[in-house]
RNA sequence: GGCGGGUUAGCCAAGUGGUAAGGCGGGAGUCUGCAAAACUCCUAUGCGUCGGUUCGAAUCCGACACCCGCCUCCA
């Protein structure tokens, strides 16, 4: 199995420290509003890798925080007049929610940044201890990355060659250097009630500072996996692993795996371009969370993903080829024990081996949907192929649909209509159908008889 | 300016030296009383452009074009 480490920019085998355990921690959300689409491709991409990891029999343990004190919080704290604790419980129950509705497992630990403050102010005095943090004379501390040679590793990139951005205010902070930034804020007015006593006085943490506290605490000084957007390899995970590194001596995180943002309509989402959804707004437009799932999932992860209607709707049609192809399955297998199939699983296999290459999967899924479909499988087959679909779809996590009960009027409704066939009244049977069409069930008439199925 | 990613059919998207997976959409059929589902055939002599290497390139090399991301708190 193979990753791409955005460390050594190349893929790499993956060899876990102390297999089969694997550390794994995805940068969480930030609880002061809903999640876009764009931040969950991220958590669906992160939970495939989860998935897949666990089909390969590692034992995984997944730590997820939730930053809960953050400069946007604060802000939303002062204009809402509500405690921080109201504004992101509220929107930390939403993010699961979310979670939820797109079948991403939840990490088994998901520290709250507030949570974790005396091991965040712990991590600070031992960078202090060792001179790579230093207290400004506003009393908030700041990283050094003089002190760290290897600053730059992951986003590799020098100092020295970066341009003195706009975006960056020189004067706000009591900084030695341009580029270190704060581990521990020092309280000011706008904060109001937000801050948290240290050694250094009422303030509050920086924002990286909180992962490495957060994924040391649950994981160890060294850990296997550490995922999030692209666009938190600089500076969030560069000063990540320069804090983490510094303060323990170790090496902080083996693999960093990255995922591409997505374009909506093929322009950056925006709210000002109208292209900007969150979760809510699509199902609120009747899409569903696996087909949303289905279209996030289906492009690789480092691919910019162009997120489209017609994407949505090309996801809903290759669902519901899944879903005829799994239900017949149901309708012929058998109660026999069941075997799986090697080939398709070594194709499947193979396929997300190679930095999970989810197309490559679909493809051989779709691929063997068509030659099973041409060639009706018998009972024993049908058992077999159901019970590896099961065991890919631990992976996918679109879900195996279940054959729906026909209630006994409907099943009237159709055996009558059956009749009036036979007797070659086919009004009177269209009229049935359309009948059983407004109450949701469509009739498929096979050689075997009629079909009903919701529709 | 620095670093990185991308460009494959109407749309989405695999494929990193051996002659273009798969999905969606579209067209024509088979089946059906008609449908539906399924199946069959068709829908890229070509993979951003121009050169080069090679028996052979979407795949390697060199230019160029366009799009996108990051460059201090945004997945």
């Amino acid at each position: 199995m193979k990753f791409y480490n955005t460390l050594s920019r190349q893929k790499e085998e993956f060899v876990p420290l102390a297999p089969p355990c694997v550390g794994m921690y995805t940068c969480g959300p930030t609880v002061y509003n809903f999640a876009h689409i764009g931040n969950l491709r991220a958590f669906t991409f992160e939970d495939l890798l989860r998935r897949y990891l666990e089909y390969k029999g590692y034992d995984v343990q997944h730590v997820m925080n939730i930053t809960d004190v953050e400069d946007k919080i604060i802000r939303t704290v002062r204009e809402s007049g509500k405690t921080l604790r109201e504004v992101t419980d509220f929107f930390t129950t939403e993010f699961f929610r979310d979670l939820d509705a797109l079948n991403i497992k939840r990490a088994h630990v998901t520290p709250r940044a507030t949570e974790t403050i005396p091991d965040i102010i712990k991590l600070i005095e031992a960078l202090i201890a060792r001179k790579h943090a230093y207290v400004a004379d506003d009393s908030s501390v700041y990283y050094s990355i003089q002190s760290f040679p290897e600053y730059g590793k992951l986003s590799h990139r020098k100092l020295d060659e970066q341009r003195a951005g706009a975006r960056v205010k020189q004067d706000e902070y009591a900084k030695e250097q341009m580029a270190d930034f704060a581990l521990w804020k020092t309280w000011n007015e706008a904060d109001g009630p937000v801050k948290w006593d240290s050694p250094w006085g009422p303030g509050r943490p920086g924002w990286h500072i909180e992962c490495s506290a957060m994924s040391i605490k649950h994981l160890g000084a060294s850990f296997d996996l550490h995922c999030g957007g692209e666009d938190l390899v600089f500076p969030h995970h560069e000063d990540e692993i320069a804090q983490s590194e510094a303060a323990t001596g170790k090496p902080f995180v083996k693999y960093w795996l990255h995922n591409a943002h997505l374009l909506v309509e093929g322009k950056k989402m925006s709210k000002s371009a109208g292209n900007f959804f969150t979760l809510r707004d699509l199902l609120a437009k009747g899409w569903t969370g696996r087909e949303i799932r289905y279209a996030l999932l289906s492009c690789h992860y480092r691919d910019p993903l162009n997120f489209t209607f017609d994407g949505l709707q090309g996801a809903r049609s290759a669902l519901q080829r899944m879903d005829e192809f799994l239900l017949k399955l149901q309708e012929t297998a058998a109660l026999e024990t069941s075997d799986e199939l090697a080939d398709l699983t070594s194709q499947f296999d193979a396929a997300l081996d190679d930095d999970l290459n989810i197309s490559a999967a679909l493809g051989a899924l779709f691929e063997f949907i068509r030659e099973a479909n041409k060639r009706m499988l018998d009972p024993l087959e049908a058992t077999n192929v159901l019970a590896t679909w099961r065991h890919f779809d631990a992976v996918l996590g679109f879900g195996i649909p279940v054959k729906s009960d026909v209630p006994v009027e409907v099943q009237g409704l159709v055996e009558e209509r059956q009749a009036a066939r036979k007797a070659k009244n086919f009004k009177q049977s269209d009229e049935i159908r359309d009948q059983l069409a407004k109450q949701g069930w469509v009739i498929e008439d096979t050689p075997k008889g009629p079909r009903a199925k919701r529709g």
